[in-house]
DNA sequence: ACTTTTTTCTCGACAGTCGAGAAAATAAAT
DNA sequence: ATTTATTTTCTCGACTGTCGAGAAAAAAGT
């Protein structure tokens, strides 16, 4: 059932636009910003009023200029209205990270992940650790944090906070909510790695051509993430990260590190792969992790002619494809956009991953997807995590009185 | 990006909440409007006015009473407003259904399908004759009627209108809007079937508990039909129907009659069951069609233990457990409601169902879905094509002027 | 100093929702 | 028969929002 609507919700979605308009240009001028927005000027003053009394945002004080006329005046969101803290946590580090409400990176510091100590206790008494020492070095209160967001592989709730499954603590549940609710004011914010890296290549491509529809991510390394952004009805970004790496991929293949048979993972993920090419048996797991250079070993050899490790990229190529392929068949067709350190063997998969498409007739009939190699996957997911948490930020102001 | 907001739209909004609830409640009094679209009373009486004066919406002469008080006067639709066409193409017959913009049925005949007369040219001058028929017998002109609703089983496109491949026509396309337009001044809509199952039974589930979010209908016959309803975030229900039949299912199994290889259908539909059954190579399609009468017996010699009979029972379950788990690892969790022909042997579907789904990790985390098999898919088809044409009617007419 | 040009701001008109209370219409009570 | 109580519907004024037009502001050219 739709809801009602109201005088008031139509300031907070103009509200919303202006600032979503100054969030993508930067700055712009009343008259910019009225253009960007198809607003009547007139409306534009009433809404820019009430956010710079609210503090969110400020006209710069030199007026940039050229022609004559009445110089144009910028309007920009105020960098000291908060902060937004980002963590990555990958496999081997935690990346802590603090950015202005302006989206300028302010400190950054890293800390390998000690593998010696199991669990999530313990990791949550590092995190929140590592958090307070963020803020004592750039000398900010709790109060000012108005987000945190934090990025892991793996599985999230549909809440955005708790961390179902992950490569890095397997099914024993992370639930971030509660971990720092009762000291921050912040809203806690968790997402899927190849989710961010959807939610920014879309940002990206809707800059460009205004017709866009939808985009798949894919990230390739030790586990294959999917990150999938599709514009709404409303014209609003949907952005969604599937169970993509643990799909069925063939019931007769290999046992993955999820405990399950025959996932995409266990066949496309960089210990499948080695599994393949030095044909350890199918149902042992054979690396926790498995160091790039290994990877590029096996590579070189395939790329010599070497059968078996030509063989275990094709496989993995072919996991793929028919992954993907199923994702066509369930969705609609869009591009896909390839990430991550297993770019880097794209031209081993190739192959593979063509010959896995072909099978289906979603592929026939729409013809095969466009499939492009994105490189920098780590700053795909900061600007993802930026975008993500100022937005959504950007929303609760325009919502709550502001 | 989104858009920008308006009071207008605000009306627009409002006017289609309370048309929504007039349809979903059959008939309403002014206080019940309020209470039911939470919107104040002076609004309502605003709304309705408008509506009213526009010829949409009229109020009962017999003010239904009980209790003291100024009695009641009821709104609802009125029913000479507008006419809307449904149409279901099957494979053996093609149905045409007349209803008033009230949603009764008015009028209903069948035209058995010429399986000699080939091709979509033909059946585009069958199907424009049909549609004159029916104005004819009720005496009504293409002016009155609003909307036309056409449902296949196949693969829709996303304009809504044209026939990309079904298993009627293949992939010769078939585009109802061009066929249509000249004449008819009529909102032309071609859905999947089974897309229109879910619709109606999300709006039966809306009705019941209101924390729905989601459900998946599976129809199960000759072919496999997947739709899905999902509810979105501004609570809009957001229906498609993926490829789900034509999904590979394995590269190793039978042709499909699509002309790809293991398609799910080709293991699930009643072809591919029979294929098993009766041991026929797995490359040749055995039947364009398959009677009831066929399969009963085959269900009947499984039930008695046959083997082969069973084993593509089995077989034919494990496909549709293996492609229920990829869809749930692609979307979120959610219920399986199955309907079709083929229900009558889920008993003997059921434990390879369970068998191909249980081998995914998404299900071993979440549990395995809530299957449910419901009744009358006939029925269902009909109450989407009226939900789906009527509100998209009421869309239109809180949108445009009013 | 005056004009031109461009941008920003302000004012009144208009569209919509809302709460409160008036008006309407009936049943029960006197 | 009249009054009272009760429930529903309708109406009025206040409030919030957007919009177009034109005034005001601020610079550059003449």
């Amino acid at each position: 059932m739709l809801t009602k609507s109201s005088t008031e919700l139509v300031r907070q979605q103009n509200s919303m636009l202006v600032l979503a308009a100054l969030r993508r240009r930067g700055s712009l001028s009343h008259t910019e910003i009225a253009s960007e927005t198809a607003l009547a000027s007139a409306t534009v003053s009433a809404i820019t009023a009430e956010l710079e009394r609210a503090g969110i945002i400020a006209r710069s004080e030199q007026h940039v200029q050229g022609g004559r006329g009445r110089p144009r005046v910028l309007l920009m969101p105020r960098r000291d209205y908060g902060y937004v803290i980002v963590v990555r946590i990958s496999s081997d580090i935690v990346q802590y990270s603090l950015a202005d409400y302006g989206g300028t990176l302010l400190d950054r510091f890293e800390e390998a992940r000690n593998h010696d100590l199991k669990g999530t206790a313990a990791f949550g008494q590092i995190f929140a650790a590592a958090l307070e020492r963020l803020l004592q070095r750039s000398r900010i209160t709790k109060e000012e944090v108005l987000a945190i967001s934090i990025s892991s592989k793996g599985l999230v709730a549909g809440d955005g906070a708790r961390l179902i499954w992950s490569p890095v603590f397997g099914s024993e549940e992370l639930d971030f909510q509660s971990l720092l609710r009762p000291e921050w004011r912040a809203k806690i914010m968790l997402s899927n790695e190849t989710l961010l890296v959807a939610q920014a290549l879309a940002v990206r491509a809707e800059e460009g051509r205004d017709d866009f529809k939808a985009l798949a991510a894919i990230s390739l390394g030790h586990s294959i993430g999917l990150g999938l952004a599709r514009k709404g009805h409303f014209g609003e970004l949907d952005v969604s990260a599937p169970n993509f790496g643990h799909m069925l991929h063939t019931s007769s293949a290999g046992l993955c590190r999820c405990g399950s048979r025959g996932c995409i993972e266990a066949a496309a993920g960089f210990y499948g792969i080695l599994r393949t090419a030095f044909e350890v048996p199918s149902d042992t797991i054979p690396a926790k992790f498995v160091p790039l250079s290994e990877m590029d070993k096996i590579a070189a050899s395939a790329r010599q002619g070497h059968r078996m490790a030509g063989y275990a990229f094709r496989q993995a190529g072919i996991a793929l494809g028919n992954g993907i392929s199923r994702l066509l068949s369930l969705y609609e067709p869009m591009p896909i956009l390839v990430t991550g350190p297993g770019t880097r063997y794209f031209d081993l998969l190739q192959k593979g991953v063509e010959e896995g498409l072909a099978q289906s007739l979603q592929v026939r009939l729409m013809g095969p997807p466009e499939i492009t190699v994105v490189a920098d996957e780590q700053r795909l997911v900061f600007d993802g995590h930026l975008n993500r948490a100022l937005s959504t930020i950007d929303g609760g102001l325009a919502a709550g009185h502001d």
